[in-house]
DNA sequence: TAGATTGTTAATCGATTAACAATC
DNA sequence: TAGATTGTTAATCGATTAACAATC
């Protein structure tokens, strides 16, 4: 027994391993039967090493001189993510991000499924989006608890964020996966998730301002 | 001089800067003339020493026992991040994802604006989505160097990822903002932003299941 | 003034990278 | 076998957190 608990977070390797996924299911297409880290490194351009470490945490093992079964690493990828066994998600905020989340395809592949969505627009309720239901957001708690649904998408307004994260709390959420720039109050337990295009294209406005001063004086 | 040219990445610090940008805009509505950091890391669930701490990456200093001024603070972070001067871009792809993305006002907001949208079926080239026109793709090399666009956002299927990429490069792009699963293989000197839904997921599917672990032994 | 809040220096923590023995 | 590749231990690097003097 540890006196401090383990942390055991490991938030970089997670975000990798989608990458490792797609490019092992492209080889895995072309016939691979086994893929060295070496190889996953130089795709991906990472480094060997952190791609053997990262691997660990899935539990496969390779093979010295010959590397990993690339079906074997697909599928503890898969496992180690939960992937494999669906979750069903519900969709708040039908604007312009909320239809391409309704629609978008990724999701499906990995095991996530939008159930249904609800808008306050009383002119998208009851129409269908992307082949999905939108509901009056009076219908959110009774449907959800019915359903069983543990995952909502918040897609809404930034203004509107904290009032719909409580709903969906007081409907039973036990994850919010956040798209909004506002930052969530939720009670204790309840997972939140923020997914904000800002922060990248922070990140990205700096690197181009830096690429602009650097063509000034090389 | 330094021997080492000094890093100076600062990618967390500057991942954070547009959720103080929101909440100051916030409090600047409100009336608020000054706030501490003490009081945003509170609002952000920060900790007080990292927001002070990140701060003084845009050259703003507070006073003692006041704190910040809410207009100059925010003038720094949209200054340091490059928000007030205006970017054009083009837009690859125009898919669920990508008609989300070219609708999105939050691009307006940060000095954005995607000018254009190409995509390789017939039956979307010459339509407007969201109010943008969107070209063959055969138009992109043209028409990108008359505008002197240099910002390529990518929205394509993964499949058709790296010859759009190239196709970009080759317009003279000089930065493409990834939003396929696809890892890019781009010239020295191009900044590829990889903005993957995936990576997201993976940590929040993660996080569901070890909460669910922990409901069956607490 | 007293004390809330700042900016900074030092300590801790975690992730990446380097070094290397094991092995197929 | 020889050597490419694995898994692991140790060193480095960078970010977060703690401690604290300065100051309005």
């Amino acid at each position: 027994m540890d006196p401090k608990p383990a942390k055991l977070n490991k938030t970089p390797t997670i975000r990798r391993l989608p990458a490792y996924l797609h490019l092992l299911r492209q080889l895995q297409e072309l016939g691979w039967e086994t893929v060295s880290g070496t190889y996953l490194a130089d795709e991906l351009k990472l480094d060997p090493v952190q791609v053997r470490k990262d691997l660990t945490i899935t539990g496969i093992v390779g093979k010295p001189r010959v590397g990993f079964r690339v079906t074997e690493l697909i599928a503890a990828i898969v496992n180690y993510l939960g992937w494999n066994n669906p979750t069903e998600a519900l969709l708040v905020g039908v604007g312009n991000l909320g239809s391409a989340l309704l629609g978008y395809s990724g999701f499906q592949r990995h095991g996530l499924t939008i159930v249904v969505a609800f808008d306050a627009d009383p002119r998208k309720i009851d129409t269908e989006v992307q082949g999905k239901i939108v509901l009056s957001l009076e219908k959110l708690p009774g449907l959800a608890q019915r359903l069983h649904i543990r995952l909502g998408i918040l897609a809404v307004p930034a203004e509107a964020a904290q009032s719909a994260a409580e709903l969906m709390v007081a409907a039973g959420m036990k994850a919010i996966w956040n798209f909004t720039p506002a930052s969530l109050t939720v009670p204790a337990g309840i997972i939140v998730q923020n997914e904000d295009l800002s922060s990248g294209l922070a990140v990205l406005s700096r690197r181009l301002s830096s690429a602009e001063s650097e063509e000034l004086l090389p």
